[in-house]
Order: structure tokens, then C-alpha cells, then sequence
DNA sequence: CGCTCAAATTAGAGCGCTCTATTTTTAGAC
DNA sequence: GTCTAAAAATAGAGCGCTCTAATTTGAGCG
């Protein structure tokens, strides 16, 4: 007998028409009450669930889709499952997608440029509704063909042609300038990300908001890596007199600094101010208090979702009604991405704090 | 025209049919193509294969798991995305399904319990071949129940009549201590996971190994957070002299406990010694260097995928040939669950070394 | 008691694919 | 050429569901 319960799953599973058999009703009528319907009868109801329920009868979702032509699933591509930022932005994600009676597949990159293209694939066969890239290292030109498939939107990673969520890091490295110098640092050096994903524009937001307090911009090089953060400290002892702060290209950069600071018995931030950036969990870590730059990352999974669900509802309502498309189209041209930034904000905790009194003041 | 590439996804996706109708074949053909028969001359191949990227055209999944009856999925179920050692344990789920052959569907409980029934049921109605549990919270009797319609795999929780994959926390413990005390340590405080999962067999082994060693057991409470670990020492601390070393009930409650070690002035390992558990990568970082015990994590995921493959096969040729099924369900009971258990080693860094000379000695 | 209209139920045609069985083509042997 | 077997290609029946259109049921009413 299908669906009859039996350990490990080795029976066929029971269909919507022995359900039907027995609650002695029709198919369609098994449907209607899967479906919540209200225009069933209590009885009727009442005897399709009790079969349902005796034969563990599971809908399924292939032929629910093939039928529907439709999966009100989103897709999620995360580059990396270790990266607590995206992870967080999935949060978002999650939690707008409920609001939006969505369901989410997740699917991990693992880091490779391979890895995105091939969960991308898998994402389009299953006709997800839209894509989100957290983070993606697929080829431009590919994410580009394969939003003229369906609707997508990178995260976190600025693709021409495609829509995206990014904040500002620019202005997220000037917002930490501004914040030492106001507490009255001069000297201040920035260890860099090198080419790693957001290391150019916070540089670039450090270098002019230097200059614009007409201070003099020194940079050394790092890697985002804890590691990194370490040996650029290393390389700032060893060229004589410490900074007064630290702007570090990420968190895990400079909690490397603050040990290595630590280690040359140079006290945070009575001798040396350290701001990071990300505001990732390690950064509120009580022994750490790291002073760093927020990103909203909940934010932009939320911003995300709403973007797909917008671009949704108007390919449907485009394709519906083919005599009204152009007006409805000129609302929202089709073809044309929508870039959303956002802005950064400073998280102040312990790690920063006016500069020691120096001999030149 | 169907599949006609055109910006944001608004065409309605092109079918195997008219793949077949532009290279001037039939549908089956197509789809022997598409599934990489070797049957097929070259040329009618080629004239597909260019049809096919012409429409863009991408197989239904939905279409093929219907015709198919199977998905050739695992679904991954993680109760918490933000717990690295849940997705470490992904990781080895990751390398193992790719090995046979299979795709990951993940999918996160968000760490409530009806959040882990919603994504088992979700993914039952996707028919993935199996479902492995990472962590999960989800009711003992839920579980129990759905792992009579597929096969089910808990890793990390113990489960009556489920497949599961748990490391011996008890023997992670009494490593921990048999380290120290070969070390020359005597003087011993563990700071326990109060009801967090594992921490009841860490106690034990704990106990059972100091009084082994007929040593006296000291424990302090603690809840697996970095902050257990500051008022734990605070505790310790309070109560006179600190101890020689300190076990903590993972990582992130050691990291606590160094960090007030070191703000009270004394030094690790110099003056008190300190293990952790999980080697989480925070154990890692340079700064840290955290001796800690480490569990198999990726051989956890491995092995769970094996386990997912085995019964798959099982159920397949037991519900295949009738006649001889009774002899191969002797070589696997199919309701009896399997329970491996996995031990877990110790991984020296440099927060544990020998004790101070004491006035004792 | 027959009639109307709304509510409840059902029949049946797909959805896009796979796979078995069958047909067509090709190549080789005589 | 004819015959045979293997290779290549196709026809067509599902897979389990949804949804429209059609049918049945039931209430209410004159």
C-alpha cells in the first residue's frame, strides 16, 4: 500500500490520487483542501485530511511546479558559508523572504568561480523566481547573460547590467577618518585589503579624506587576513615611532594588529587607536570592543529580496496583458539595472580614543 | 519567440520542444543529448547543442525529477548558519555529495525548532534522496517519525532510531585532562556548557578522568560564551588562588577566560594554562593560539553523505527484486538506526604548558 | 414540486520531461 | 541487389500536480 509508513523510506510515496481513493473524493477536490481552499465542505475537508494524514501523503513540489509554472522559491548563491558578513546578509534575506511568503534554496559557491556558475545553473533549471549573488565571484560577463534569464541581484559586488546592493565603502573609510581625527589623531596610517573584494574604495576614502584634513595619508600593505594585520604592525614598529591610529582595511585585520600592538606592550588605545571594519561578531567580542564600521548587512539581504519580488511581479504583469505593456514598462524599463548603495555607519566601542599627549601639542 | 534572449527574464522560458523544432528533431533526441548519450551521431548533436544555446534553453527541473522519480539531492539541513563548526561539518557534506554524484539543497532552521519542521517538510515535498541534520533542534518524535519516509541522518545530536554521526565528547574531555596532568598540572577547573549540547558528556569526562588521576574535580558554571568564560575566572579568581589550568567547555569560553586571565595580570601559559574545545577557527588565530580538542568536522559531513548513499541503495534494490530482498535486508536492517560515533584529538597550540614550580613541588 | 442560482465537486487537459518499445536508417555480408 | 543486424531516431505513455470549464448538489422560493 504507497504511503504506508514503513522504516527508512524505502515505500513509494502515497499521490494525491490515493489520498483521493480514500476519502472517496476526487483529485481536484484533494487539491483544493492542500491548498487551503475555502470552498470545500467541513466533512469533505475533514476526510481528505485524515487520508492525507494516514498515508503521510507529502505533495510534490516537482509536479506542483510543472503544473503551477511558477516555485516561489528565490535562489541564494553565497560565495562562503565561513563568511559571517554574508551570512548575516542571508538573515535579511530570510526574514524579507517570509514576509513575502517566499521559500529560499541556498547554495554555496565554495570559493570558486566554477562553483557560483554551476549553482546558478542548477538555480535557473529549477525556475527559481530570481537569484541573489552574496558576494559572487562568477564572471561578470556570465552573471550579465544569465540575468536575461531571470531576475538576479549581486550583493555586496558591483555588476554592470545587473542589479545590485553595495555600500559605500568609500565613505564608510571616511566616516572612520573623521571620526580619529575629530578625536584629535594626525598621525594615522591605514593597513590595506590589497585587491581583496571593497580594499579599493576604502582606500581611496581614506587617501581624500586625508587630504581633505590636510593630513598626510600613509598606507601599508595588507591582505584582509589576521595575519596581514600582524606583519603590517610589525612593518610600522620597525620604521620607528608607532601611529597614533590605526585604520584597518577589515575586522580580522586588525584584531592581527591589536596582538601584535599588545605584544610590543604598546596599550589600545592609550597608545595607539584601532578602528576596523565590517563590524563582524568577532569585532563585539568583550575582550576585543572593537571600534569599527558598520555595514548593514540585514539591510541588504532585505533590499535584495524586495528587488527580485519587484522585478517579478513586473515581467508578470508584462507578459499578462501585452496591449497596456509599454505604459507599464515605461514605470520600470526592463532592461535597465537598478545600483542601490548604502551608506556605513560607525560603531564606536573601546579601541579607539584620543591620541596620547605628544610632545608637539 | 520562446527563449528569445531578452533583458530580466520576462519571455517565458524555451521548452525541449522547441529545441527539438529548431534542430529539425525530435523531442526524445533532444533529450539524449541533453543527458550526454552517446547514442547520437555527431551531427545531429551538434545541430541540438546549437539550437539549444540559441533558445537558451535550460532543462526543467522540475520536469525531469517528475519523469525521473528522483532528484539525486541531499537536503542539508543547518540549524544555525552563524556556527562555524555546522558549517564546517557542510563542507565534508559538500566534498562527499560531489564524489557521488549528488547536489545540496541547504536550507537553515534559524535556530527554532519550527524552523527546522518547516525545512524537513519542504524539502520531503522535494523528494530529495535524503536529509542530513546538522544540529538540529527539531522534536526527537518529529524526526523519528519522517525518517519513516526517507532516509535521515542527525549529525551532532543523538537521535533513538536515527542515523547519527556524534564525536565522543566524553573521551574529548579526558584527553584534555590526561594532557594536562602528563603536563604536571594538578590543580584543574573546568567551566562547564551548563545544558548546552555536549556539555553534559564534557562534564563527565572530565570528572571520571580527574578522579582517574585522583585529583579533585573542581567545576565553575559556565554557558559556552565568551562571557561564561569572564565570570567564570572572576569567580575563580574571587575564590583565592587561580588555578593551574583551565578546561573550558569550548573555544569561545576559553577566549573569555584569556581574556580576563590576562587583564588580571597573569600569563598563559606561563602562570595558568588554558585548553578549549571545537577548535573553532578563532582557536586558530595567531595572537590566540588556542590548545584546544578538535572534532572531525569535514568527516562528520562525509560521513553522513555516506550514510544518506548507502540507504538510498538499499531501499533500491530492496524494493527492485522482490524475491531476494529478504537476503540483502540481512546485510542492513532497514529499521535499525546506525550510530557512529567519532573520537575527537587533541590539537596543541600554545595556551597550555607546565605548570609554575609551586611551593607544593 | 419544479426552478433558479450559488456552492461544492469533478472531469480532463495540460505542464516539460524520461524511458520503453518501436520504427527507420545504415552498414555489412553474401 | 537482398537480407540481417546494429545503430540511430522517434512515438507515445506516463510522472503528480493545477486549473478551467463543466457538472452535480442543495437551498430557497414561488
Amino acid at each position: 500500500m504507497p504511503g504506508d509508513p514503513q522504516p527508512n523510506g524505502s515505500r513509494r510515496p502515497a499521490t494525491m490520487q490515493d489520498v483521493a481513493e480514500r476519502a472517496g473524493v476526487s483529485r481536484a477536490l484533494v487539491s483544493l483542501v492542500m491548498r487551503g481552499t475555502s470552498k470545500v465542505s467541513a466533512e469533505r475537508r475533514e476526510a481528505v485530511l485524515r487520508a492525507s494524514a494516514e498515508l503521510s501523503y507529502r505533495p510534490n513540489a516537482a509536479a506542483r511546479t510543472l503544473a503551477r509554472a511558477r516555485t516561489d522559491v528565490i535562489g541564494v548563491m553565497i560565495d562562503d558559508l565561513h563568511n559571517p558578513f554574508f551570512v548575516d546578509v542571508v538573515d535579511g534575506i530570510h526574514e524579507a523572504a517570509d514576509r513575502h511568503g517566499m521559500q529560499i534554496v541556498l547554495s554555496s559557491a565554495r570559493r570558486r568561480q566554477d562553483g557560483a556558475h554551476l549553482a546558478i545553473e542548477e538555480m535557473i533549471e529549477m525556475r527559481v523566481e530570481g537569484v541573489i549573488l552574496i558576494g559572487s565571484r562568477a564572471r561578470h560577463s556570465f552573471v550579465r547573460a544569465t540575468s536575461a534569464l531571470m531576475p538576479m541581484v549581486s550583493v555586496g559586488v558591483p555588476i554592470d547590467d545587473v542589479d545590485s546592493i553595495v555600500v559605500d565603502d568609500e565613505i564608510g573609510a571616511t566616516i572612520a577618518v573623521d571620526y580619529l581625527v575629530g578625536l584629535g589623531h594626525r598621525h594615522i596610517v591605514h593597513i590595506d585589503g590589497g585587491d581583496g573584494g571593497g580594499a579599493a574604495p576604502r582606500r581611496v576614502g581614506f587617501f581624500s579624506a586625508m587630504s581633505r584634513h590636510l593630513l598626510v595619508p600613509r598606507v601599508v600593505a595588507g591582505d584582509f587576513t589576521e595575519r596581514g594585520g600582524v606583519e603590517a604592525v610589525e612593518t610600522m614598529l620597525a620604521g620607528g615611532e608607532p601611529p597614533q591610529a590605526i585604520l584597518a582595511a577589515n575586522d580580522l585585520t586588525a584584531i592581527g594588529a591589536l596582538g601584535r600592538l599588545s605584544a610590543a606592550g604598546l596599550r589600545v588605545p592609550n597608545d595607539v587607536s584601532v578602528v576596523g571594519y565590517d563590524n563582524t561578531s568577532l569585532a563585539s567580542m568583550a575582550h576585543l570592543a572593537l571600534t569599527t564600521i558598520d555595514q548593514p548587512r540585514v539591510e541588504m539581504g532585505q533590499r535584495a529580496v524586495e528587488r527580485i519580488v519587484e522585478r517579478r511581479e513586473h515581467n508578470r504583469s508584462g507578459t499578462r496583458d501585452h496591449h497596456d505593456s509599454a505604459a507599464r514598462r515605461h514605470a520600470l524599463p526592463p532592461s535597465d539595472a537598478v545600483h542601490q548603495t548604502i551608506t556605513p555607519s560607525l560603531v564606536v566601542r573601546a579601541t579607539a580614543g584620543p591620541p596620547r599627549p605628544s610632545v608637539e601639542a
